[in-house]
DNA sequence: CCGAATATGCTCGAAACGAGCATATATGGA
DNA sequence: TCCATATATGCTCGTTTCGAGCATATTCGG
């Protein structure tokens, strides 16, 4: 009946996916990685968990949580990272969503192996910094340490305009050895100016992964020169951008930091973060290390309670310098009316 | 230096990730299936590219177009599933970019066997219906033969009343068996109304996928009673919601049509739909087939030209029954001006 | 030549938003 | 004690955005 459609496929379907015994042209040591990105702020600062890596190897930068997924063990994908982040740090992750699966080749330690033989999945998990779930090992740190020139919170950091704006020009007077893919591709220059809000372009605080990329592109990423990408070795005086990372690890941590921004802006994300009890300052102050730029006090009250976000414990927090704050809670009901909002912060005027 | 911190530590990350030859605890037969949802809207009508499954397996149900990403041929996880694509229909894919990677046990046609064998990296493309692309096999199906209750063109589906509503009522009666996940969970009744705007709650479009799972997670999906789901057998007047799919790819769809619903709104998406050149009507049908309600007409013309997204072409379509329309095309230049907008339409107020 | 159908420009009121003024209530030092 | 200072919090006001409708322009089919 439809013996016809088979023509050109190699594989049918049903064969190759619904039949895993048959696993012809499978490679044999495929492996999957879950990688956490687990985000915390302490003390205005927006921190990620890291543990030291092996000293011998790549001189001791930091690495993710991470393991290889084994079906035979874990039920699903996510079971499987809560799992190996017990092990690796003793927190007992909350909130956790999966981020992306890389497989690019060539994005690891060891130059010359030209397969991949994983593939990672990173996820992003949000928690409370402070002492609690019990961490038994691993380093917070801030996350601005990996990205300094993110950090808009004193306005444009000046990584910017000194080491990266000249070099990414420089590098966009080159031309672009292959154009792979089949999507019309945006010239260099465009490209760098609208990641780094160059030339007057607006900054846009949720394009953190496709600035790491276009650095780690432009050869000026440390990984990139670990790599052996093309065009990493030309630079005679590549700056220091920021803490590297092993393996693709610094890209995933981009991406959670990509998606912690957007999403804290339509789903109430923030509370994973927030003790249970917390004035609307706090609120505020954490918002701001997340993304940035400051926002007008007055009016993130209306907004956030305007929402229903929050509501009022009856206490208030004295010893804040002036007068007392109420301290609220995260009003767990929103969740169910609707699709529940999160801190919708309109941009504040670009300030380049 | 950092010894202490290997403590409970079974693989050091070094060891498990960078060195994959020594590939201690992975399943040798560990496959990744690439899986494409293509979408596209032919004759205001939102379709979906499959193929028909294997007759002798489970009764003809649909695929989407996939096959195992292999390292050694597939230089990324997009070139391979192109490579599939293009083998398994002829289409040459154009604007594409990663879901999800899903891998629950059990959610595929082999029940019994417990561990995943594979995992499945979702993919949404976008792409015009008409003859283009030189498609070879292949059958364009309206995404909403599968699911019939994401169709409020017509307004509120009958199916959701006759069918769904009730029998998801009977289900939040029953108490859920097992709570996993250390998510505080939502009660099943809560659940429901939610997804499915029950009571006077609001129609969220975006829910696809919370909607199928849900169904799923209730027995009232066909692949539910495939896959041997704990509660498909106990209903006794199973009704038909929608046509299924081998394997997850009723799931994979859904995420892709929920990611289209959600695109549409903040980037420039829909052109990857449209023809070269469209009228303003046109595109508003396109952009109603993929949210379902009807937008204002004025308004729309109004948000899509201040948007920049559009220019005249000078010319016009004329036989359109009326006034002849202006022709537009896509401007190109808004990818080029920050953040690329998209259809900004906001939810027409609530009609169930 | 008229009625039907679509295209397109414009207006108006409501709601949301950005920014600032004014007041309340603590702390700490003169 | 009392004031300077710092933070908290309520309110206003002009601007922008948004939803909705009116009015006019152009075509086609009888």
């Amino acid at each position: 009946m439809n013996m016809e459609l088979s023509g050109r496929r190699k594989p049918t379907p049903e064969k190759s996916q619904l039949a895993p015994e048959d696993d012809h042209e499978l490679e044999p040591s495929l492996g999957i990685g879950l990688n956490a990105a687990i985000v915390a702020v302490s003390d205005n600062e927006p921190v990620a968990l890291v543990v030291r890596g092996d000293p011998d190897s790549m001189g001791a930068t930091d690495v993710l949580p991470f393991g290889p997924f084994n079906p035979r063990e874990h039920r699903t994908l996510e079971s499987g990272l809560r799992a190996w982040v017990q092990d690796q740090t003793g927190l007992d992750l909350g909130y956790a969503e999966q981020l992306y699966t890389f497989a690019d080749r060539g994005r690891h330690a060891t130059p010359g192996d030209a397969a991949p033989n994983y593939v990672s999945i990173g996820y992003l998990a949000l928690t409370q910094a402070v002492g609690h779930h019990g961490l038994t090992n691993g380093l917070w740190r801030s996350w601005y340490q990996y990205f300094p020139w993110e950090d808009w919170r004193r306005g444009r950091p000046e990584i910017i305009a000194r080491d990266i704006e000249p070099r990414l020009k420089a590098w966009a007077e080159k031309p672009a050895l292959t154009t792979t893919g089949t999507q019309p591709s945006i010239a260099r220059g465009d490209r760098a100016r609208i990641c780094f809000g160059l030339d007057g372009t607006a900054w846009d605080e949720e394009k953190v992964l496709e600035r790491f990329e276009l650095l780690y592109e432009a050869g000026l990423a440390d990984e990139a020169a670990r790599d052996g990408r093309n065009g990493a070795d030309e630079w005679t005086d590549r700056p220091k951008l920021g803490l590297p990372m092993q393996a693709d690890h610094r890209r995933i941590l981009a991406t959670a930091i990509s998606r912690t921004r957007a999403k804290i802006k339509y789903r109430p994300v923030v509370f994973e973060l927030m003790p249970d009890e917390f004035t609307l300052y706090e609120l505020q102050k954490t918002v701001e290390a997340i993304l940035g730029p400051h926002l007008h006090k007055q009016n993130f009250r209306r907004l956030v309670e305007g929402a229903g976000l929050v509501e009022p414990t009856g206490e208030v927090k004295t010893r804040t310098g002036g007068r007392p704050a109420k301290l609220f809670r995260f009003r767990r009901e929103v969740l169910l009316e609707r699709p529940a909002p999160g801190v919708r912060v309109s941009a504040p005027p670009s300030r380049s």
